[in-house]
DNA sequence: CCGAGCTGGTTCACACGTCAACCAGTCGCT
DNA sequence: AGCGACTGGTTGACGTGTGAACCAGCTCGG
């Protein structure tokens, strides 16, 4: 377990640059929101969903496994959301102990107005920057990282 | 403004690629981390410099700079650290407003068992699954956003 | 039909980040 | 020397993420 391996300096400006795009990438795409539309990258993904679903409603739970959230932090963000006037909760006629969230007129025209925007920017930030090799290169590396991620995930799931 | 130019198949892939990457890489890495070291990614940051800085010690806003964090999370981190003995704040001799900040002991113990730990789970997760030409194109298309958004930045920063 | 276990949700305590206000010390200009 | 601007740092309010405890309703085997 004391063999480093250390980066060689191919690996050490991949991972420094992907590390550091990461930060700066994120921050950048979260202030426009913010900004420009009013919402968090959260707010945004939720908005999504429930702009998508048949209409515009969708029980908590279901939102959660598409998001990969965990179920505390839907429910705190559903609240902090409702409290702002972009979503309701309404209890489920067909299971009693459930929920079922749906997007206000409000929500609906946020997200609406955010989207072209969003897409601006990441077209702005990199999408319109790199080559179609490059592009395809992104995909394929995001690929393969994902499958490694899931991979280790599951070795971790069952002993 | 009401162009919208949609992403094409292409562009859509990378983009949704990068994105999850981000997502789930930002988590594994910080879960492991913190499992197995009991550092946050922040921690592991803050001690990171603090180790390689000459007599372990440093300026905090030399830190923010290098971290480009600011200065109130910076404090704040500090503070919570310095509370579970990684750092400890003395005045500086030289100017009266200003603190020094020092790694203890146990927080460079600390930081010399989680780096090659944080290597490997690099390697484990991206490195060493992508291809010397994969591990270049990510290194130019990180260079590359970065400098985009370093001239966006800019551009907001002088009207 | 009834109790054990599962599931959908909420809540609490805490770590973390941002922003703005604030304070004290330093610097620069006259 | 003195005053205003700047700088290093702390603090507080607030939004957000994690983990665990908790509760009510559902479901399934005996």
């Amino acid at each position: 377990m004391d063999e480093p391996r250390w980066l060689d300096e191919r690996e050490e400006r991949a991972w420094r640059g992907l590390m550091a795009m990461q930060v700066d990438l994120a921050e950048f795409l979260d202030r426009r929101l913010r900004t420009r539309s009013g919402l968090s990258g959260a707010d945004y993904e939720v908005l999504a969903h429930l702009s998508e679903a048949p209409e515009g409603c969708v029980r908590p739970f279901v939102l959660g496994r598409h998001l990969r959230w965990e179920k505390g932090r839907l429910s705190q963000h559903l609240g902090r959301m409702e409290r702002r006037g972009l979503v309701t909760r309404d209890p489920c006629p067909t299971d009693q102990r459930g929920a079922i969230v749906a997007i206000t007129p409000r929500g609906r025209g946020l997200i609406e107005a955010a989207a072209p925007q969003h897409v601006a920017d990441a077209r702005e930030a990199v999408v319109d920057h790199l080559t179609p090799d490059q592009l395809e290169a992104l995909a394929a590396i995001g690929e393969t990282v994902r499958a490694r991620l899931a991979a280790l995930d599951e070795r971790r799931a069952e002993p």
